[in-house]
DNA sequence: CGCTGGCACTCTCGGGCTTCGACTGCTTAA
DNA sequence: TTAAGCAGTCGAAGCCCGAGAGTGCCAGCG
């Protein structure tokens, strides 16, 4: 599609732009080590690309800077991620060396390791629940009316639910319930779990006790997806990277609401390490940002998924580099 | 200390800073509704204000701008919190009369229940664990050599910790340590029950579990002022009012640090509903901010604390009202 | 004695103008 | 196909100037 020289003249005026947030033009272009033609060639060269859309003007007269193609391209172009440099690696390297046990804790320290490597947002999913088995359920009375069921999952997690009564209950009938519940879901994952049929818990228990069994099974159907573990961190510095406070807001009204986010990685999951690019976000609010992904594997599943929102004129190769090393080490 | 009719046009200032976020000059002042002296009047009361530091001048010939001694007379001298406009009352209602249970998942309503009603960035504490009794105590092996220790306290927070062994432990042994440890520490507080003698257990038992024991002791022991419960909401609304990238990024880095944002809210804690403004904060990243902070009271205790961070010109009125409310509703 | 009106002064802000410089596009020659 | 040169374009920066907002001070008035 490009023949090499304007791949070369596109690449250098992403980096460029990268670096210093001016339009290039033609002269920086063709001063540059890896361009050996004269700005005139260049210029010609330019006129092309934005031609064919990989880069654009903001005025007559001022110099190039890339379009969302433009560095669609110079992605695509850069192939794998690279090596991380050595302070970089370094700090990866003690990182896991003295993190342990303590899953969220563990993930939100994640976050803030990739945020201090890139500079820019850093946002770690942590494991779906859903494939995880029920290690532990327990029931404790809180309150005369108010039970608290505490499940232990497989993957270190807990999830707890209340469960509010229409009357009072003794600890004892607690108890019962909670080992009838155990024998009844204690191995199974949490979504077979939750899709138990309350009828076929009627044998010869007493009332009390399938009442509560059936309360603690109907909140485990419910909305559980919610509670995704989602760790945000370094957003201050990447909103170093903007110059408009309104672009800022309307970028951390979009981190405030989980759900977003949530999805935004999800929808790139199953690519691995991938980068979405201003609007390739699906998102308007981001059309001056990108995303880096990559998916997580533990045990050999797809547990969760970690990623790096900074400006569409990002870094990508460090970013690409720290997403790849620091989720093959989440394993 | 001021007459009256400085006080007056003291208060004129700030509100009118606050809308406008203008220097104003002595014509505002004199036309508005409160005063009714003449422009020259002012002109001479608001140099006095200045020589007394209530108020300042960006530059000759600009109108004056409330200093945050200005502030603070302003703050102090308004009095109690006032009543909440009928929407934000009416959003209040609706709000705790939906909400129920689950004490997380309220907190972080919480917070974007006030970043709502004030348009700033709210910050919610969760109460202290130290206070709260142990409900439960379970030990769950995750994988031979892994337990997870479970907490459920009274005020249905649940802490977890987990444990590593030395050597494999079979799951009876460690349901004998969790019945052991069920009648150590269930009724306990989590302070007392951390400052249990490691000695005072080795009656008797068999060496694995007292060793269990003693490892769970320990990281009931460990750092568990950390896991303070801190939900913060409406950044993005509070970055609104300011208009330098620079200071929005500054005040994000001290909200990433919870940990500093825990002690500003406690270090006002015991002074019931409060306000700290710019540097009265103690942090120097903050001294374009003003906190408004309040306790709340569960079951006749201080439980833990919220708070809402804005610009110094906040409408202090509004926040101290939103703040007030929602503290004393969360009981 | 305190308030007011008036006056001179100061300083910022915005518009209009010019200059400067960084580009580009095109044309022509090798 | 590349290079060199040249004319043209447009924003950024500097400058001037007038307008406007505000101040401080002074003298007079009740």
């Amino acid at each position: 599609m490009l023949d090499e020289r304007k791949a070369t003249i596109l690449r250098a005026v992403v980096t460029e732009y990268i670096e210093t947030a001016q339009p290039v033009g033609s002269g920086h272009v063709a001063s540059s080590a890896e361009v050996n033609v004269s700005s005139a060639t260049v210029r010609n060269d330019m006129a092309a690309l934005e031609a064919e859309g990989y880069l654009a003007q903001p005025h007559t007269s001022a110099g190039r800077i890339p379009t969302e193609k433009g560095y669609r391209f110079f992605v695509d172009q850069l192939g794998g991620p690279g090596k991380l440099g050595v302070n970089e690696s370094q700090q990866v390297r003690t990182f896991f060396s003295r993190t342990h046990g303590e899953m969220e804790q563990m993930l939100s320290d994640t976050s803030r390791l990739l945020s201090s490597l890139t500079h820019y947002a850093a946002v770690v999913v942590g494991p779906q629940h859903e494939v995880a088995t029920i290690k532990s359920v327990q029931l404790v009375g809180l309150s005369p009316r108010l039970v608290l069921a505490v499940l232990v999952l497989s993957s270190g997690a807990i999830e707890k639910h209340s469960i509010e009564l229409s009357a009072d209950v003794d600890d004892l009938i607690v108890n019962a319930a909670a080992v009838r519940l155990s024998t009844l879901i204690v191995g199974q994952t949490l979504a077979s779990a939750s899709s138990i049929d309350s009828q076929s818990l009627d044998l010869g228990e007493s009332a009390d006790v399938s009442t509560i069994l059936r309360a603690a099974l109907a909140v485990l159907g419910g909305e559980h997806r919610h509670d995704d573990q989602v760790f945000i961190g370094g957003t201050s510095d990447m909103v170093a990277s903007f110059d408009a406070v309104r672009t800022v807001s309307e970028i951390l009204r979009i981190l405030e609401q989980q759900l977003v986010v949530v999805s935004l990685l999800e929808d790139v999951l199953d690519r691995g390490l991938s980068v979405a690019i201003g609007r390739e976000t699906g998102n308007e609010a981001l059309a001056d940002c990108s995303i880096v992904v990559a998916p997580y594997v533990v045990d050999g599943e797809t547990a969760g998924s970690i990623g790096v929102l900074g400006p569409t004129r990002m870094h990508y190769d460090q970013a690409l580099s720290a997403v790849a090393v620091v989720a093959n080490r989440l394993g």
